[in-house]
DNA sequence: TTAAAATAATAAACAATGTTAATTATTTTT
DNA sequence: AAAAATAATTAACATTGTTTATTATTTTAA
């Protein structure tokens, strides 16, 4: 019997991801840790870099299936709605509905310093396209008889994906506005606010 | 002659505020530990904690200052326009230019994790109001003759808060975009597409 | 099947961090 | 000038990421 080095391989490091994920969507970054992560794996700290590089990596990891299962969210908001402004608000509403839920997870896609390699991976670039393929169809639909469709959407696209960070990283960071549903309510209206080159 | 405690103290903190202010202006938060300040300031790193709490009372103390010359920099820039769109533009500009050239005081004010005590903490809401008091005279000047102008107002400086806070993170922490002639065309653009507004 | 080789897991150690407690140096007071 | 108070520093501890040695295990070869 030869034995499946591959897979065995695979389920080490599934061991140590799923410990990442549980943690960053637990107690969020300030507790992550190559110990944190070893321990709830089952394994010695040092055991990490036998099958990661660094702590780094284990978290760059993390973000695809993050983002997977945010858009997986996204998509079951609204499903039986038409494309457009109110479906839009609806999804918006799911997006940050994730990200405050998952203080963590926000931290890490948009928050975290990285080092200048980190910020050249092609992560960087999914992350910040991550938005627009999100809210894309919904303002296409907004747009779409429209002339000069293309630079609106860009336009409207773009205010969104700065607005709705801008306004997580004050809810999540600082705390502002203090109540929660106050910030909903602002976020929806500048959702609105952001749709205005559509109706120029 | 008896000897001025007041003015030693307050000379001992200002040494070690000084070189918390240059360490996070040039090297940024990374690179601010009790020890570097320390150093810095000509003390061992012990001596810090007889004048201060701890390393962020240090920091917050900065924050203050930060703001100061922030707003300095911005009045400076278009003195001699009129209140308005254009001028708007150019302070937006001087502000954008502020926290780039400084990415280490961007991160103090808008991307720390700070404890909870921290984010009730007065200064919190003073930074969330901080670009409404720099752009609030130019955004006035475009709705002051429209009705409803408070709500008007709000929805625009709000829109300026969240979108350009957005911006300079994405830029800042994730280089994108990658160029900064590019991150300022496309920050005026928004700059504009929030204005909406004040033309409805 | 058992000894040798390869591999995997871990423990030990190091450097850097924030912080506190103990100690030394300095200044002030008597 | 000695005693008391204050200021500054060193020593120490806990926690972090990471690397280097060791130990345990598994695979291979005789």
């Amino acid at each position: 019997m030869t034995p499946n080095k591959e897979l065995q391989e695979q389920r080490m490091r599934g061991y140590f991801k799923d410990a990442t994920r549980e943690i960053l969507k637990g107690e969020g970054l300030k507790a992550l840790s190559v110990r944190s992560v070893a321990e709830r794996a089952g394994y010695s700290f040092a055991t990490m870099y036998n099958y990661f590089r660094d702590l780094n990596e284990l978290i760059f990891l993390c973000v695809n299936d993050f983002m997977e299962e945010c858009e997986t969210l996204v998509n079951e908001a609204g499903t039986e709605m038409e494309p457009g402004r109110d479906r839009l608000k609806v999804r918006v509403k799911a997006y940050i509905s994730y990200f405050t839920q998952y203080p963590g997870i926000f931290e890490l896609f948009f928050v975290e310093k990285m080092n200048d390699i980190g910020s050249k991976h092609p992560t960087a670039r999914t992350i910040y396209e991550f938005s627009d393929r999100l809210f894309g169809e919904d303002v296409a639909a907004l747009t779409g008889k429209l002339p000069d469709t293309e630079k609106i959407n860009r336009d409207i696209l773009g205010n969104l994906r700065h607005s709705v960070t801008g306004m997580l990283l004050f809810y999540n960071n600082r705390l502002q506005p203090g109540d929660y549903r106050e910030f909903i309510a602002i976020a929806l209206r500048q959702t609105e606010l952001c749709l205005a080159p559509a109706y120029a």
